[in-house]
RNA sequence: GGUUCCAUAGCUCAGCUGGAUAGAGCAACGGCUUUCUAAGCCGUGGGUCGAAGGUUCGAAUCCUUCUGGGACCA
């Protein structure tokens, strides 16, 4: 059920009723409790067209909008406003239907097939904090499309090939002839990574053996690619410990390394000069870009082959875009990366419509996201000045926890406190995360995302097992639980008008790959439920098993909400906190 | 130098296609518990939305310029 949609169109009809066509139909949630739920505001626009008063039309529009069953009253306000004020008992039948839909009455809709690149860390080294953000909210909006019903295709575009593994396979080697085994040998990446680039730096001879090296591997060398190999698949483990531990359904089966776009990248400089985009300029193939000239008028310049014949990232990428399309047949594309790769994106677009990989109903988005800065306001380092593993900051984040955890009172066993550890301490740092607009820099702060109050993943945590401690007291079975709700209380209507605005929200998070909105609903959900707990007691004395019944379906369709709203962020719930 | 993103309460952040008196949380202060889990609820104070113009019935939101900051490209 998506309200919007739904009043949309009544007054979609109600407009074209008073012959008027494809007017824009503003219709918008309403800013103050007073004005209702929803307020449709196109009257205003209309008064010149014409050439009435806008409240006359917006009285015009209220006669003939069919709304006698959902709202219990419409209002002319202001200039011009119609106020909607939901019905009680349209919301009430709404609650027994959601009750009975494992989807909670989220809309049908045509599902497409949207490659999703995201994560895609330097396999050289080890994942750090810098990773984080692609990594967890493109897996949020992963979530979110799959939710809806599309065919996602996960694509993990990780960083396996380039010079920097000359030294590491020439170091490995080593490594190895000095009967040290592989699992070993890298089971710190960064360590090993810090040994390679002293020897490159200052060892005679390491140098020239690890550029040796570099060419050997792109020649394709049986015995350098079986090293190679071996150095990926330890690092792709290291990986996906990390994502176990974040709780994100990145696996193997989703890597698409650089490596795999090797074979296309001499077929795409072919395509390109055969398709005439191509030119050559001192020795290089670039692309010039006249759409994104500078002031003198002289085009940007996309570079694809290097004069030595190597290839770029620019080459990998195009190779990426026409495998994608043509493929995997994807219909949306979205990249999550860091946000000074826009321009590198922009112009890869450019290049790629040029060349016709994209046609004209694909789309390829870019969702860029800011940095990571520290307290300080400069980047998320480690006092040392030196780069955070991002499994090192989930450690602490779940010590964190632990330690918050310990000094609450609670039947917990020591088990079972690890657990919700765990569980908060993870989702914590999810949250605070994806709780910010994507596209900005956010402040990391671990004493805001572990404080448990305000807007924080362990408040809506502990919402949730509110509800749960409700359903274990009253005997009953929460998934499926049914009921004849009747939403009588001012609380209870704010909570379920609340609630159906799920699909808004689901529909808003697919379209502009932005969870914080969903982080922003379901505070507001845990918030408002909060408030009806408090008010309308469930349990207590003197309460009939009518209102009772009631009360605990709206519980229960908080709850799964939650759930739902929660797993989409990829953050675990809990039964007892 | 060119391009681009950002600037909202003391702090961290929302603010959707322009809409009515700009909202949360934290921090501060004051209340609520014979406990359906107080990791909670209720309340109070706190703002020239960086500045100036412009478009509009109406601007935090759109346009221009400027200031300050970040990033990218050369």
């Amino acid at each position: 059920m998506n309200i919007h949609h739904l009043l949309s169109a009544r007054f979609s009809q109600a407009i074209q009723a008073m012959g008027i066509q494809d007017a824009p139909i503003p219709l918008s949630r309403s800013t103050r409790p007073g004005f209702g739920e929803y307020q449709f505001n196109g009257a205003m626009a209309l008064a010149k067209q014409l050439k009435q008063k806008p409240r006359d039309i917006a009285e015009d529009i209220v006669a003939k909008v069919e709304l006698s069953d959902i709202a219990s009253k419409l209002e002319v306000a202001g200039p011009g406003f119609i106020n909607i004020h939901l019905k009680d008992e349209w919301l009430s039948q709404w609650c027994d239907k959601a009750l009975m839909d494992e989807k909670l009455t989220i809309e049908a809709h045509d599902t497409e097939t949207i490659v999703v690149d995201y994560s895609s860390p330097n396999l050289a080294k080890e994942m750090h904090v810098g990773h984080l953000r692609s990594t967890i909210i493109g897996d949020a909006v992963v979530n979110v499309l799959e939710y809806l019903g599309h065919n996602v295709i996960r694509q993990n575009h990780m960083g396996d090939w380039g010079t920097q593994f000359g030294m590491l396979l020439a170091h490995l080697n080593d490594q190895l002839s000095s009967s040290s085994v592989a699992e070993t040998a890298l089971s710190d990446l960064e360590d090993f990574y810090r040994e390679a680039k002293v020897r490159f730096d200052n060892e005679d001879g390491f140098a020239d053996r690890a550029r040796d090296y570099v060419v050997k591997l792109q020649g394709g060398d049986a015995e350098c690619l079986g090293l190679w190999q071996q150095f990926i698949d330890i690092s792709i483990q290291h990986s996906e410990e990390v994502y176990k531990k974040l709780n994100v359904g990145l696996t193997r089966e989703h890597v698409m390394g650089e490596s795999s776009y090797n074979p296309d990248l001499p077929s795409v400089i072919a395509d390109l000069t055969q398709k005439e985009i191509l030119v050559e300029s001192q020795g290089a193939r670039l692309v010039f870009i006249p759409e994104m000239s500078n002031k003198e008028g002289e085009p940007a310049a996309y570079i694809v082959q290097k004069s030595g014949g190597g290839y770029l990232y620019a080459t990998t990428d195009l190779a990426a875009i026409r495998y994608r399309a043509n493929t995997l047949k994807a219909k949306r594309t979205l990249i999550f990366t860091d946000a000074r790769q826009a321009l590198h994106f922009k112009q890869t677009e450019i290049v790629a419509r040029k060349a016709g990989y994209l046609s004209l109903d694909e789309s390829y988005e870019h969702c860029p996201f800011g940095m990571m800065l520290g307290k300080d306001g400069k980047p998320f380092k480690t006092r040392s000045g030196a780069v955070i593993k991002l499994s090192d900051l989930l450690d602490e984040a779940i010590e964190r926890a632990a330690v918050l955890i310990s000094k609450r009172e609670s039947s917990l066993n020591t088990q079972e406190k690890q657990q919700v550890a765990k569980t908060v301490g993870i989702g914590a740092v999810k949250y605070a995360d994806l709780s910010k607009n994507r596209t900005t820099d956010y402040i990391f702060d671990w004493d805001t995302m572990l404080s448990f109050e305000g807007n924080t993943a362990p408040y809506l945590q502990y919402a949730y097992t509110r509800v749960k401690s409700v359903f274990r007291k009253a005997e009953q079975d929460m998934q499926t639980y049914q009921a004849r709700v009747s939403v009588e209380s001012a609380q209870e209507h704010d909570l379920v008008v609340k609630l159906m605005q799920f699909d808004e929200v689901l529909a808003s998070v697919s379209k502009e790959a932005t969870p914080h909105l969903m982080c922003t609903y379901l505070y507001e959900v845990a918030s408002l439920f909060m408030r009806f707990y408090e008010a309308n007691p469930i349990l207590k004395p003197g309460i009939s098993d009518e209102v009772k019944n009631s009360r605990l379906g709206l519980c229960a369709l908080s709850a799964k909400t939650l759930k739902a709203g929660l797993e989409i962020l990829g953050i675990d719930t809990l039964e007892v906190m």
